[in-house]
RNA sequence: GGGGCCGUAGUCUAGCUUGGUAGGAUGCCGGACUCGGGCUCCGGUGGUCGCGGGUUCAAAUCCCGCCGGCCCCA
């Protein structure tokens, strides 16, 4: 069959495609360019996923609201440097089928402006401050680039966009430091590896002081960002007239932050931890955590029925996402079924369990079989999510390490992502003269650095003191 | 931003060069047989050949435009 000749690490973008469609996450017939269909199995693990980035905000003293999607032009062109950047790509409604609208609207690309017309309402003293809120909503983006299905789209679906405001820069760059942490936190439950860089100034978010995004390395060993965190400074609260008023009676502009995830983050999990076979989700994320597969054989069919039945039962009592495969299909059928859509654990319960009052569980990273008592189940399943957690997030960070590579010239630089791709870092005197050249001279793009990693060395480029590593690969 | 490949049944695809009855596999439905890794056999179902226009007695096939998908380069 078609599946048995794909190959993650062989060929990536052809795992991908057929991974993705074939395990019912999405279905891409849909004829709107960069517009996907989510089936319900692949949209249960996007919420579940989604589900426990929101629980994290909340934890960290964020609010969930709603904001609209249509955004009045004239609301959207406040901040210059934010209409500059986003209006190659963001849709127009002028019209209703019969006749054009009196007004223009654009649909949300993010929601910074529909969101901070209202903050100048809601914020008049000290005391409205610090203000933290997040919405998980769709937003629309006309990508120049070319499209890739969950990873480049034209609709995001689930974009968790966080949005704050503050008294003090101060509070604001530790607004920064905390959503790193919520983030990280994210990643680190998803079993995900990442890089945390500070943008370069030359691609800093449209509107804003400074950002830092979150890299992955995908099995074809280009980066992909998984998310970003923006601290706006004081730019919108000027486009936006948003102020409050202190103690002293004096009137100051908000300091700002955004920052945000989106459904992207359930296709590089996918990418990251899925096999040759399909997909394997962490347990927190697998819309099904246990399959049970009946083995039926002549004179044991009802008693094997009735055992998969019980263990059903008992597992959905402990909370368990679970299910029993009950078609008609074969055994082995089965197996490689419930494999692509990457549930994490298998039951078979045959004849010979039957009679010895045991159940077989498969995990699905090692495929490795064990035989279990029935009064072990639960622990045992408890314990195999565990394992096969653990697994994966030391794989994804094996794989991010084993990709970043340290040059200490252009030359080396080039030979070594001619040889191996990846992530190469550069120690660097820190100029934007020199990071662009660096760009220019490797034809890879800057991903940023990290300021608390100290080079040594000299500057691959002019030579001076290094002070940092400049960090470059090939994006998504 | 530049270049290339592609679109035929739910899915994958043959046919296109050289215009003339759309064929196969898989899936799906019914049945038999099996069942601890995609078993086998029998019968059946399923097609505006992506959309629109042009050329022609005749277009899946040739030409043009659009839509959609994929890849490579910057």
């Amino acid at each position: 069959m078609e599946s048995e000749s794909l190959s993650k690490y062989g060929n990536f973008s052809e795992w991908y495609d057929y991974i993705i469609e074939a395990s019912d996450i999405i279905d891409k017939r849909y004829p709107v360019k960069g517009m996907l269909v989510w089936k319900p199995y692949g949209y249960r693990s996007l919420k579940l996923a989604m589900s426990i980035l929101e629980n994290l905000l909340e934890e960290y003293g964020h609010e969930e609201a709603y904001f609209p999607m249509l955004v009045p032009e004239e609301v959207f062109e406040k901040e210059k440097d934010f209409l500059e950047g986003f209006s190659g790509e963001t849709f127009v409604v002028e019209r209703t089928i019969r006749k054009p609208l009196m007004r223009k609207f654009l649909l949300r690309p993010t929601s910074e402006t529909v969101m901070y017309y209202m903050f100048s309402l809601w914020i008049q003293s000290y005391k409205d401050l610090p203000l933290k809120l997040f919405q998980t909503v769709n937003v629309f983006r006309y990508e120049t680039e070319h499209t890739k299905p969950i990873l480049r789209v034209r609709e995001i679906i689930r974009f968790n966009e966080s949005h704050t405001a503050h008294a003090t820069p101060e509070d604001a760059d530790r607004q920064i430091m905390e959503a790193i942490e919520i983030y990280a936190k994210f990643y680190d439950a998803l079993g995900l590896s990442y890089i945390i860089l500070k943008t370069p100034k030359w691609d800093t978010f449209a509107g804003a002081e400074y950002n830092y995004d979150f890299f992955e390395i995908m099995p074809d060993k280009k980066t992909i960002e998984l998310g970003s965190v923006i601290n706006l400074g004081q730019k919108f609260a000027k486009a936006f007239d948003i102020k409050y008023q202190k103690p002293n009676g004096s009137f100051e502009y908000v300091y700002q932050t955004c920052y945000g995830i989106s459904e992207r983050v359930i296709g590089v999990l996918i990418s990251m931890h899925g096999d040759d076979r399909g997909i394997i989700f962490p347990a927190n994320v697998a819309p099904i955590q246990v399959i049970i597969i009946p083995i039926p054989y002549k004179g044991y069919e009802e008693k094997v029925l009735k055992k998969c039945e019980e263990v059903f039962s008992y597992l959905k009592k402990n909370g368990l996402r679970v299910r029993i495969d009950k078609t008609e299909k074969t055994p082995g059928e089965k197996f490689y079924y419930w494999e692509l859509r990457g549930v994490p654990v298998r039951i078979e319960i045959g004849p010979r369990d039957v009679d010895n009052n045991t159940i077989t569980i498969v995990r699905r990273d090692t495929l490795q079989r064990i035989v279990v008592k029935d009064d072990e189940i639960l622990s045992k399943i408890k314990e195999l999510f565990e394992k096969i957690f653990e697994n994966l997030k030391k794989r994804a960070w094996d794989w991010l390490y084993k990709n970043i590579h340290q040059a200490s010239s252009i030359e080396e630089a080039n030979k070594i992502y001619e040889e191996r791709q990846g992530v190469i870092k550069l120690p660097w005197c820190g100029s934007d003269e020199c990071g662009l050249e660096i760009e220019e001279k490797t034809g890879l793009e800057g991903l940023g650095h990290d300021p608390k990693e100290k080079a040594e060395g000299s500057c691959a480029v002019c030579g001076r003191e290094a002070k940092l590593y400049f960090y470059i690969g090939k994006r998504y």
